[in-house]
DNA sequence: GTAGCGTTTGTGTATTTACACAAACGCTAC
DNA sequence: GTAGCGTTTGTGTAAATACACAAACGCTAC
C-alpha cells in the first residue's frame, strides 16, 4: 500500500470518527468518486453526499421522499438485488433498472449481529470500479455502524432491557402504568392506541437467514408500526401501532399477509403461520394480546381449511370460545346426545353421517353447497339429513340445538386439553 | 262416654300399640263396621281389612294392583276428593263416583308436619255412619302415623341426617365414597344409575299447602322415582332415580311437565319453573347436578320464550354455554365489531337491524318465517339483510361469523354476571 | 339363490327462495 | 316546495329447495 496514493489516504480518512452522518456521505463520495446515500433498515434516507452530477430518477426521487420510493424497492426485490443485500455483508454490484429509474449502483448492507442497521449506496453511473473501492465501501460501513449505534437515539446500548420490558408486556399479570411511561420515554415510543401483537411461527428450524429477513420485513412492510420485534424459539414475536385509521384490521391482515407472502418466496419456506390479537388501547393489554396470537396460531394449525387467511383474533369467529368450551365440556364429562347417537349408528353401519352432518352445518346448512363439497348427490344429501333426524331426532331447523352440535363437534377435534 | 258402648270399647282398642298393619286395618273395619284400606302417600297398598263383602270396583282393583289405579286417582282428583284430603287433616267424605266403580268412602290423610304419609279409606258403601265414626278415624290415623314412622323400614327417624347426607351430596365438592355406600345402606335406597336432580323454583311464597300439594305430587307422579326432596326457600329440590329405559330423558320431562300443570292448575300459581339435570351414574356428580338444574332455572327466567317447555339440561342447546361465553366477554371486555357497527347505525338512523338479525338467527336464517314473526313483508326482511351486509360486512352464508355474533347477542342479554 | 335393508342416483313436480325493478312513503336539508 | 335518502311493499322471473317415487347397487341373513 503506496502512503502517496491520494485514493489511500482517503481510505484511511474513513477510520476516523465522524460528528454526523453527512459528512461521513460527502467523504465515501470523495473516496468513490461518486454520489452517496445512506439509508437505514426502512430505507429511509439517513445522510446523502451533496453532489449534483451523475444523479439519475431514483436518486432524485429518494431524496425528495427522504425514503427510497416502493417502486424502486420493489424492482430491487424482483431483480434479486435486494436479497443478495440482507443476505450477507458483501459489497453488491447492482446493474441499471431503466424502468425504476435505477442507474448503476454497488450498495452493501450494515449490520449487528443478525439485524439490518442500514444501507449506503454508491451510484457508480457509468463510472468504471476497483477492488479497492468495495473495500473502502466496507470501511464505511463499519463507520456507519458505530455512527448508527452510538449516535442515533433509539439505537442506545439498552437494548437488553428494552427486550427485558417488552417480554414483561407479553407475560407480566401487571405492569405499572408509571413504568410503562418511563420506558415510552427512554426509548421515544408511544404505547397507547393502535397497538397489537403479531406472532408468526416458522415450521422450519430458525437460521441466521430467517431471522435477518423477518426483522428487515418487519420494519419495511409498511402497513404497521414496528414498535418491538424478537425471535422465541419457532415464534417471531412483534409489537406494532397502527396509525388512528378507518380499517387498522385490514392494516394488520395486509401486513401478515404481506409479510407471510415475501418471506415464503424468498426463502422457499414449507410451511409458517401469522396472527394477530386484538387492537388495545393501553400496554397493558399486551399479556392478553399475546396470548390472542398464540390462540389464533394453535387454531389455525388445527383448523387449516376453515381459517386459511384468518389472521386476526377478531376474525376468528366461534373458534375464539371452543378451546373454553372444550375444557368446559372435559371438566363436565360431557356428551351431546345427538352426536352420540350418531357416532353409534356410523360405527354399526360404516356410515359416516356425522362427518356428513358436520359438512352440512359448515356449509350454513345449505344442501346444495354441502353436496357439491363432499362430491354426492344432492338427493343422496337429502337422505343422509333424513336419516340423520331419523336417528338422532336432531330438528335440523333448530338454531339452538344445531349450533350447539356444531360447536361440539368442533371442540371435539381439539381433543384433551 | 258410656264404657258400656261396645263402640266405645273398640275406639279405645285403637289406643293400644300394633304389631302389624293389617291387625291395625281390621280393628278399624270393626269400629267401623265397613271395609277399610290403608294406603302410603303414593296410593300404595300399606294394608287392607279381610272383608269380603260390599266391595266395589275400585276396592278390587286397588288390592289386586297393590295399588290404586291411576283412573281412580284422576278421578278423585277431578271431582276434588284429593284436593280436600292434602289440604288439611280432617276426614272428608267422598260421595260415589260411579264412572270409576267407586262407591261411597270417608277418607283421612296422615301427616307429620307437612308431609303425606299415607290414607286411610273406610268403604262406607250405603251404610250410615256417625260423628263418632269420624273421630274413630282420626284416632286410628295417629296410629297409622305412629306405625308408619315406627316400623316401616324407610321411616327411620333419622331424618335430619338424611337431609343433611342430601345437602352434602348437593354441595360438598367431594363426598367418599364409603360414605355413600353407608348412607345407601342405612336407608335402603340405591344411589347408582339414572339419577338426576331436578328443581322446581315458586315465583309465590310458598305456604304450607304449598308444601303439602309439592310433596304429594313428588310422589305420585310416577315417572320417576323420588329418593330424597326438600323445601329451600322458594326451591323445591328432588334427587330423583329413573328405572334403566329407553328414554330417561322423556320420562323426567313427563314427570316435570306433570308436575308443574297440575300444582298449577291446583293452587292457582302465577308462576313457576322446573329443571332438571343431566342423568349421572354417580351420587358424587350430584354437585354439578344440582348446578346444572339451578342454571337451567336463571336460563328459562332470562329467556322465556326461546326455552318455554325446555326442562332438560340436555335440550339446553347453545344456552349451555353463554353464560360462560358472558364471563369471558366481560372479562375481556370483548366486541363484536359486526354487532359494534350495527349498534352505531341503529341509533344513528333509530332503526333496528340488529334486532332483525338476532330473529333472523334465532329462526334458523329463514327469510320467510322471520319475516313472519317481525310482521313484514318478506322483501323488507330481504332489504334488511342487505343493509346488514352493507352496514357491518357480516357474510351471512358464513356460519362461523354468524353464529358467533348470535351467540354474543345471547350472551349481551344476560348482563354483567 | 333370494329376500330385505340401507344406500345412491335419476326423474319429476310443487313450493320456496333469491333477486331485480318499480312505486310509494316519511323524513331531512336546502 | 323539491330533491335525496332510507325504507316498505308489490310484481315478476330465475334459481334453489323439498319431496315423492322408481331403479339399481352392495351387503347380510336365511
Amino acid at each position: 500500500m503506496e502512503p502517496s496514493n491520494p485514493k489511500n489516504n482517503k481510505i484511511l480518512s474513513l477510520q476516523q470518527p465522524f460528528s454526523n452522518l453527512d459528512s461521513l456521505a460527502d467523504t465515501i463520495s470523495e473516496v468513490l468518486a461518486c454520489p452517496i446515500t445512506i439509508e437505514d433498515a426502512n430505507h429511509y434516507v439517513l445522510a446523502y453526499s451533496k453532489h449534483t452530477e451523475n444523479i439519475d430518477q431514483a436518486r432524485i426521487g429518494t431524496i425528495m421522499n427522504r425514503k427510497v420510493p416502493d417502486k424502486v424497492i420493489n424492482g430491487l426485490w424482483k431483480n434479486g438485488a435486494m436479497p443478495k443485500l440482507i443476505d450477507n455483508d458483501q459489497p453488491v454490484i447492482i446493474p441499471e433498472i431503466k424502468e425504476i429509474g435505477l442507474g448503476n449502483r454497488i450498495a452493501i448492507s450494515i449490520w449487528k449481529n443478525n439485524e439490518i442497521l442500514g444501507f449506503i449506496w454508491a451510484h457508480t453511473g457509468n463510472k468504471e470500479y476497483a477492488a479497492d473501492d468495495l473495500e473502502a465501501l466496507k470501511k464505511a460501513a463499519q463507520q456507519v455502524k458505530k455512527f448508527i449505534l452510538q449516535k442515533l437515539p433509539d439505537r442506545k446500548n439498552t437494548e437488553q432491557a428494552y427486550k427485558d420490558f417488552f417480554w414483561q408486556l407479553l407475560t407480566a399479570d401487571f405492569v405499572n402504568t408509571s413504568i410503562i411511561q418511563s420506558y415510552e420515554k427512554q426509548f421515544n415510543i408511544q404505547l397507547q392506541d393502535g397497538l397489537a401483537i403479531v406472532v408468526f411461527r416458522f415450521e422450519d428450524e430458525i437460521t441466521p437467514q430467517i431471522e435477518k429477513h423477518a426483522y428487515y420485513l418487519s420494519e419495511t412492510v409498511m402497513q404497521v408500526n414496528t414498535i418491538f420485534r424478537l425471535f422465541d424459539d419457532q415464534d417471531f414475536i412483534l409489537l406494532v401501532r397502527l396509525w388512528k385509521d378507518d380499517d387498522t384490521s385490514d392494516k394488520i391482515h395486509q401486513f401478515i399477509s404481506q409479510f407471510q407472502e415475501k418471506i415464503s418466496i424468498q426463502l422457499q419456506l414449507t410451511s409458517m403461520y401469522g396472527a394477530a390479537s386484538q387492537i388495545y388501547s393501553s400496554a397493558k393489554d399486551m399479556t392478553r394480546a399475546y396470548e390472542e396470537a398464540l390462540q389464533g396460531l394453535s387454531l389455525q394449525k388445527q383448523f387449516p381449511n376453515q381459517l386459511d387467511a384468518c389472521f386476526l383474533y377478531e376474525d376468528l369467529g366461534i373458534f375464539q370460545w371452543i378451546d373454553m368450551l372444550n375444557r368446559h365440556r372435559q371438566k363436565r364429562q360431557h356428551t351431546n346426545k345427538y352426536i352420540y347417537k350418531l357416532q353409534q349408528y356410523d360405527q354399526r353401519q360404516q356410515s359416516n353421517l356425522l362427518y356428513t352432518l358436520e359438512k352440512f352445518l359448515e356449509n350454513d346448512s345449505n344442501v346444495h353447497r354441502t353436496a357439491k363439497a363432499l362430491f354426492i348427490h344432492p338427493n343422496t344429501m337429502n337422505y343422509r339429513l333424513k336419516r340423520i333426524y331419523e336417528i338422532s331426532h336432531l330438528d335440523l331447523k333448530n338454531p339452538h340445538q344445531k349450533i350447539a352440535v356444531y360447536l361440539e363437534l368442533l371442540a371435539d377435534k381439539l381433543g384433551r386439553p
